[in-house]
DNA sequence: TAGTAACCGAGACGGTACGTCACGTCTTATC
DNA sequence: GATAAGACGTGACGTACCGTCTCGGTTACTA
C-alpha cells in the first residue's frame, strides 16, 4: 500500500551490491590488489561467482564500482579562511589517504594501471583526479577572492605538487610522513602562487 | 700464471641471465606487471621455467634482479651550471622514465607496491629512491658552493615535490607532460630553496 | 507423468567419465602403472586436467573408480556340475586376467600397494578380494549340497592356493602359464578339500 | 707397497657403494617403491646424484643391485629331516619376507613390474625366482631319497602353491597370516606330492 | 493475482599460470 | 680415474583463479 521506503537498489546491480562492495574494499586492503580475487570476494560477500560477473566484467570494473559507491576517496573542501591553511588541509588529507589502513591499498591500487590502452584503473585514477581537481577550485576561487592568488598562479601544478611530494614520500619512499609536512610542504610551493 | 679465461658469468645467477633479463624488461613494457608471466619469460629466454626458480623465488624477486641488473633507471647527474638548469634536467629525466615506452611500466610497477609488509616491490622502490638521492647530492652541493642554496633548504623536499609532480600529473592524471612542464615545476619551487 | 528423460549422469562424477575411464585403462594397459599419468589420461580423454582433479584427488582414486566403474576384473561365477570343473574355471579365469593385455596391468597395479597405512590400492586391492571371495562361495556351498566337499575343508584357503599359484608363475615368475596348468593346480589341492 | 687387505671394492660399484645400498633399501622400507628417489638416496648415502647415475642407469638397476647386493631375500634352505618340515620352514620364511617391516616394500616392489617388455624389474623377480627355485631343490632331493616323494610329484607347482597361497593372503588380501598358516598350507598341498 | 521478466545459486567446465619435485644429462673442477 | 659440485632441460605434479556456460528456482514488478 505504501510506497516503498525509497529502495535500496533502484535496478542499478546485483541485490547484493552493498555485501559485494563491502567485500572487495576489504579484501583489498587485506591482500593487496594483486591478491584480491573475485572468486574470495564472492565468497565473503555470501553470493555466487556467476552473480559478480554478471555486473561486472573484470576484476578491475568491480573494483571502481566498489569505490565510486563506497566514497572512501571522498574529500572534504576545507574552507580555513586562507590559502595556506585551506592547502595545508589538503595536504593532510592526501596524506592520510596515502597511508591510512584502509584506504593506502586502494590509492596503490589506482596507480598500478600498467599505461597499457583500456586500463580501467587508469581510467578511473583519471576520473577521480579530475573529479577532486574540480571540487577543490573553490579554494583557489576563494583565494583569489581574498587577493591571495598571484594572477598567474597555476592552480593544477600547486595541487600536483602537494599531493605529488605526499605520494613520493609516502608511497614511493615508503617513508613516514612526519608531522609537519604538510606545512613545510605547502609552504614549499606557496610563493610560487601567493601574493 | 695465465688469466682466467674471463668467465662471463662469475657466479651469480644463470647462464642465460641475460637473455632472461631482456625478456622480463621487454614483456613487462609490453603487457603490464600484472601481465607478466615467469612462464612467458622463460620461453622467450629460451630457459626453462624451473632454471627461473631456482634462482628467484618470486616474479619480483626476478623483476628485482633484471631491474637492478639492467640499469634502466640509471641517472646522470646534470652539472650545468647552474641550480635551476640541474634541477630542469633531472625532473625532465623523471619525466622521461615515467612516460618512455620502456620504462613507464617498470615505474608503476614500483608503485605498486601494495603496502603490505615484506613486499619486495615495495624494497626495490625504497631503495631505488635512496639510492637516487645519494646520487643527487652534488648537485645541491654545487648549488651551495655557488650561493644559490637557501641555508635551511630541505633539498630531499625539493626532489619530492618535483618528482611528485611529475608522478601525478603523468601516471595518475594520466595526461601528457607539456613542453615547459620542467621548467614550470622548477620555477614554482625554487623560491623555497633558491637564494 | 513423463519419466523424466533418464539424465545419463545421475550426479556422480563428470560428464565425461566414460572417456576418463577408458583412457585411464587403455593408457595403464600400454604404459603401466608407473607410466599412467594423469595429463595424459586427460588428454586422452578430451578434458582438462582440472576436471579430473576436481573428481579424485589422486591417480590411485581414479583408477579406483576407473576399475570399479569399468567392471574390468568382473567375474561369471562357473556351475560346471562339480567342483573340480568349477575350481579349474575359476583357475583360468583368474589365470585369464593375470595375463590378459587388457588386465594384466591393472592386476599388477593393486599388487604394487605399499603396505604403507592409507595406501587406495592396497585398499581396492582389500575390497576386490573381498568381494570375489564372496561371489565364490556359492561354489562351494553347491559342493557341500552335492557332498563333494570335506567337513573341515577351507574354501578361502582353497582358493588362496589356487590364486596364489597361477599368481606367481605369471606375475612373479613371469613364465608363461602352460595349458592344463589350471587342471593340475586344482588337481593338487583338491585332496584337501574334496571327499 | 703392501697388499690392500682385501680391498672392500675390487674395482665394481662406487667407493659408498654399501652406503648408497643402505640408503636404497632403507628409503625403499619407508616410503614404498614409489616414493624411493635416486636423490633421497643420494642425500642420504652422503653421496652426489651423479654418482648413483653412473653405476647405474635407473631406479630399478639400483633396486636391483642393493637387493642383490644386501643379501635381504637369502634362504637358509631348511633340512628337518621330513619334507612337511622343511616345507613349513620355506612357508614360513615366505611369511615372513612378505609380512616382516623391513622386507614387505622389497618385495611388493617386485611384484609391480608392469608385464611391460623391458621392465628391470620384472626381470629381477625373474632371476630371484629362479635362483631360489634352484636352491630349494635340495629339500625335495632329499626327500625324494627318503621315499617321502610321489614319482610324478612336481616341486615346482608346490613351491608356487605354497608361495602363492602366502602371498594372496598378505600381499593382496592384506590380511594378517594367522600363526599355523604355514602348517595349513603344507597340508594342504602334501597329498599332492607326497607317497 | 497471475504472469512474466529479471535475477540468482549451484555446479561444471576449459583454460592459464602457478610453484614444486624428481628425473636424467652435462660440464667443470678436485681429490 | 673416480667424485663432487652444480647448472640445466624436461615432464608431471597438484593448486588457484580465471571467465563461461547451463539449468532450475526465486523474486518482484506489472498487467
Amino acid at each position: 500500500m505504501s510506497a516503498p521506503p525509497q529502495p535500496p537498489r533502484p535496478g542499478k546491480g546485483p541485490r547484493a551490491a552493498e555485501a559485494i562492495f563491502d567485500a572487495t574494499l576489504r579484501l583489498l586492503a587485506e591482500r593487496g590488489y594483486a591478491g584480491l580475487t573475485v572468486e574470495a570476494v564472492a565468497q565473503e560477500a555470501g553470493v555466487n561467482k556467476t552473480t559478480i560477473y554478471r555486473w561486472w566484467p573484470s576484476k578491475a570494473a568491480l573494483l571502481r564500482a566498489a569505490l565510486l559507491r563506497a566514497r572512501v576517496l571522498d574529500i572534504d573542501i576545507p574552507d580555513t579562511g586562507s590559502l595556506r591553511g585551506d592547502l595545508i588541509a589538503l595536504t593532510e588529507h592526501v596524506s592520510a589517504l596515502v597511508t591510512g589502513v584502509r584506504t593506502r591499498a586502494v590509492v596503490r591500487a589506482l596507480a598500478s594501471g600498467s599505461g597499457l590502452a583500456g586500463d580501467e584503473l587508469a581510467a578511473l585514477a583519471r576520473d577521480f583526479f579530475a573529479d577532486r581537481f574540480a571540487r577543490e577550485q573553490p579554494v583557489f576561487a576563494r583565494a583569489a577572492a581574498r587577493g591571495e592568488l598571484l594572477p598567474g598562479a597555476d592552480p593544477k601544478l600547486l595541487l600536483d605538487l602537494i599531493a605529488g611530494a605526499v605520494w613520493v614520500r609516502a608511497a614511493l619512499r615508503n617513508e613516514a610522513v612526519p608531522p609537519g609536512f604538510a606545512a613545510a610542504v605547502v609552504d614549499a610551493v606557496l610563493p610560487a602562487g601567493r601574493t
